[in-house]
DNA sequence: GCCAACGTTGGC
DNA sequence: GCCAACGTTGGC
């Protein structure tokens, strides 16, 4: 899962009072459906620091509460706020994770790039820009390898 | 700050 | 249903 660190970074997750954030603000259906369909209580997540000085995987979180709705998009004050989105009917979802831990160095993309182990994962496709993306059991492995 | 890549919108 | 225009993402 991507975040901007000047926005929302992984030191903002570990100073929470119980390292634990809901995960709003995804406004993208494939994103949306992974966080809907696929992200189950318990699973690990990497945490990536995007547009900033040395974008990479910076730590490790988990799940602790599956897809429900996102709030934000039915409070028209937050930058969130979708008008098609509503209770009823809730367009946009979210998911709660909790900090695991911070790795000891930044993984960064530049990096991951060029390994051949990691072909075929989405982080390193040309022009990708989802912000949550699938990783399998082997490329995680892979890259904790790396640490 | 630039710009390529991509998703979404809306006219037709 | 096509596609041009537009807005956003994110690496560099």
């Amino acid at each position: 899962m991507k975040s901007e660190p000047d926005t929302f970074g992984i030191d903002d997750l570990y100073n929470k009072p119980t390292q634990t954030e809901h995960w709003d603000g995804v406004r993208n259906y494939q994103a949306r459906n992974m966080m809907r369909d696929d992200m189950k209580l318990g699973d690990q997540v990497f945490f990536y620091h995007s547009n900033c000085a040395d974008p990479g995987i910076v730590g490790i979180m988990e799940i602790v509460k599956e897809g429900y709705p996102d709030f934000l998009a039915f409070d028209p004050e937050d930058k969130h706020f979708d008008p098609k989105s509503d209770p009823e009917n809730p367009r946009w979802m979210m998911v709660d994770v909790k900090y695991v831990r911070t790795l000891v160095r930044t993984i960064s993309l530049k990096e991951l790039r060029p390994l051949e182990e990691l072909e075929g994962l989405e982080l390193v496709k040309r022009g990708n820009r989802l912000s949550i993306m699938p990783v399998s059991k082997d490329q995680w492995d892979f890259i904790l390898s790396l640490e």
